[in-house]
DNA sequence: GCGGGCAACTGGTTGAACCAGTATCTTCCT
DNA sequence: AGGAAGATACTGGTTCAACCAGTTGCCCGC
């Protein structure tokens, strides 16, 4: 079935069903603060009137908040607001950067995702220099030679999805569940900014020699110099999203 | 309320519901490759009667096990099995490690876990050093304490305990959403195992020297000196286990 | 042969009733 | 008066029986 990436196409946006809907809004009220952990919420049966529906969709968003840590259910006891600082997943960042309480925070969130990012990257393209087969290679040459054409057409928002495919494909590369599943929040979180302000990714003019770089190191199953390569990109252009940020922050008084 | 960890206590296992048990049977027939990807479950209706149960119940563990991106939902359509491979979390991993198919991927995915838990935490220390407040210092230290006085004792079980508080208490020191958020995952995983096999902690002479060094440097803020000296200890600690999994991988010939 | 519509799936939603834990208040016995 | 037992009024958990709403494909009529 061709290895389908999933990353085009499928914009076919499914139309959210009512518990869906209830679960988004119950988890934007949390993330924001309107709901603070420890928290009681009212009791299904309120729930369902305030949402205008019945118990047993409402209990399905509930299902879901709890699946996602951000609430805790108990037979008699009621329903929870859990802390999403402490007990939250990655799968929150997309939802939490948009709907954050603070300014502030979610810059700084942003600011270490940058970090943990490029160091997640760098184990991925050091164990895809180790692991990656020759239709691994061959598949990202491609996807990295699209990136030079949409780089010289200075097609930005090919661009972006582009580096989505390629660093998805990367991650295949290196052939590892750990890897893949920690990278999938991220991409995920990636793929929805994009979605919403493709013209955010950074043109850099390193970026074609960057694809380059970290191609003959993959093929040549040179660990240290992909992650080196890698590395000097991320320092590079990070800085450029860093500086922006930060003064964000400093120009930001919120609260 | 003190901070509470969460790690110790709390031994008061949830009495599983319907809708809990359905959902972890389903998860362990996709995760053991009894239900493959792209197959097509039963309708609703009839998983309902296959499991005795009616159709609201079923249908909130089919939205645990949407939500875990296992399967996905589609009205009219059915409910098709996801690629957990491609579209998995990290909060798979105690589930996969247990009911996977093959051992041999197990053991895989288990080096790469090793890997990656050693670059996370290093990545943890590196922040806990610049940001570590006193309060959290002193956290440590006291945790750390207790682990040497359990050490000296030679009790494996209060150690491993230990252990998991002092590493989430040094991820709290780190102050870094996106770290706490992945390595929720990872710690969790880790929680579990030590609650079936709490003699797998590996002992070694140089855990008290370890954490002293850590300490020392998250205290001086030396951010280089912790992340060093996090990485000798794992290389050598995460040697013996890299090589007893290698031999397992040898030794067994599944499929 | 082709097109439209009907029929038979699928999941989505609804409402009501009842089961089962938990906390609290009340009552009755000591 | 104090304390224990039980009634009560919450909470979520489960069940049932309809009906609504997308999808698919068959089948009939043109």
């Amino acid at each position: 079935m061709g290895q389908t990436i999933a990353s085009d196409g499928d914009s076919v946006s499914s139309s959210p069903n009512r518990a869906e809907t209830i679960y988004l809004d119950l988890q934007r009220r949390i993330l924001s603060g309107e709901l603070k952990a420890g928290q009681r919420l009212a009791a299904e049966r309120e729930l369902a009137v305030e949402y205008a529906t019945n118990r047993n969709t409402l209990r399905e968003a509930l299902r879901k908040l709890e699946h996602a840590n951000l609430v805790t259910v108990r037979h008699g006891q009621g329903v929870t607001v859990a802390d999403f600082r402490r007990k939250g997943s990655l799968a929150l960042l997309p939802a939490f950067l948009e709907q954050g309480a603070s300014v502030a925070e979610r810059v700084n969130v942003l600011l270490d995702l940058l970090e943990a990012r490029a160091r997640m990257l760098e184990m991925v393209v050091a164990r895809a220099a180790t692991r990656s087969t020759p239709e691994d290679v061959a598949r990202l040459k491609e996807l990295a030679a699209e990136q030079v054409a949409g780089f010289d057409r200075g097609d930005l928002a090919a661009i972006a999805r582009g580096d989505l495919a390629w660093v998805d494909a990367l991650v295949d590369a290196a052939h590892s569940l750990p890897l893949r599943w920690t990278a999938n929040p991220v991409i995920e979180f990636y793929r929805k900014i994009l979605d919403r302000f493709p013209m955010i990714w950074i043109s850099d003019a390193g970026y074609p020699g960057y694809l380059r770089g970290v191609m003959e190191a993959v093929s040549a199953s040179d660990s240290a110099a992909a992650v080196s390569t890698m590395r000097a990109f991320f320092e590079r252009t990070d800085q450029v999203l860093v500086g922006t940020l930060e003064q964000l922050l400093e120009s930001e008084t919120p609260q």
